[in-house]
DNA sequence: GCTAAACCTTACTTTAAAGTCAACTTTCAA
DNA sequence: TTGAAAGTTGACTTTAAAGTAAGGTTTAGC
């Protein structure tokens, strides 16, 4: 159970572009490279995922550069972790099958209902913060993570 | 963030086992490997690992074989995890540090709580299922995972 | 319209994880 | 005591993801 080396750099890229939208500004895949400590060409591998995806747009030409597509208030991670991850959010089962079929093809499994579960939980989770909440320092961030936690609880308690 | 092969059928050769137990029955690499369909090398190399970890035992010998270091009701799922992941559970930001190393030394960062929030809430969804309850049918195991995931709440909510 | 800046796309190379193989050691039972 | 079953270990091979490179396409400005 880990974060891949997309996902990670990915979510990092967007966070740049989130800060530089709040003053108006694009970034060139030059300066996004830079700023995150990457190659331009996997910078813009990067950008190509997500601009496809529709999560930034791109202004070509000598002025040209990478903005977000909506505001950062209105973006939020799950989304951003699902494109990133190759939409493979679904193929568990399909993909582990070893040589036997038994577990993917005989209805009855102890564990699928485990990943899907555990599938639901993560994106549930990443469903509540958006891109503008991680602008802030680290400790604010951890606090409002927390009372996330906590207001989902609530909320979901009177449900 | 997907499950590894490792974790995978590694969880579920555990689960042949807890299978196994609850006859008083151990099962050679042999058994394991043919019930899961993968490579008999392979089984070999998860129950080493589960081994090392302390969560299966070993009889060698003619009529040796693998039975659970502990009954099925005791394991919880976390602890899987946690030993077939490699304990790597705490070093995302060192690995993926790209070439600047300010997102990894520099004190403040914004997405780092989102990585150890996220990591909290999935082992904190493990640590509540324990093996002897894969052991039913998917449909009561998918029950069962709603109701633990509801009653989680209340507790939580009471604290 | 030219030109240079900047993004787009595909194909290739590198690298780390997963899986396999083969030789070794231990144990039990005849 | 001896041999076969079974587990242990480390090295090797395979495979998929990550990263890189190069050429093509679009646009702004002159
Ligand atoms: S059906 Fe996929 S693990 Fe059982
Ligand atoms: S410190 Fe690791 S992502 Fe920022």
């Amino acid at each position: 159970m880990k974060i891949s080396a997309q996902e990670e750099f990915g979510l990092r890229c967007l966070l740049q572009l989130a800060r530089a939208s709040a003053a108006g500004e694009s970034l060139t895949l030059a300066q996004i490279a830079e700023r995150e400590g990457i190659s331009v060409a996997n910078a813009g591998k990067l950008m190509w995922i997500l601009n496809k995806a529709g999560l930034v747009r791109s202004q070509r030409g000598i002025k040209g550069g990478y903005y977000l597509a909506r505001p950062a208030s209105e973006i939020h991670l799950n989304q951003v972790i699902r494109v990133l991850d190759g939409e493979r959010v679904d193929s568990h089962c399909k993909s582990y099958a070893g040589v036997l079929d038994a577990c993917v093809h005989t209805g009855d499994c102890g564990i699928r209902p485990v990943i899907v579960e555990l599938h639901q939980i993560v994106d549930n989770a990443l469903s509540d913060i958006t891109l503008s909440q991680l602008l802030d320092t680290e400790a604010n961030v951890d606090a409002a993570l927390h009372q996330i936690h906590i207001t989902k609880q609530r909320s979901e308690q009177r449900a």
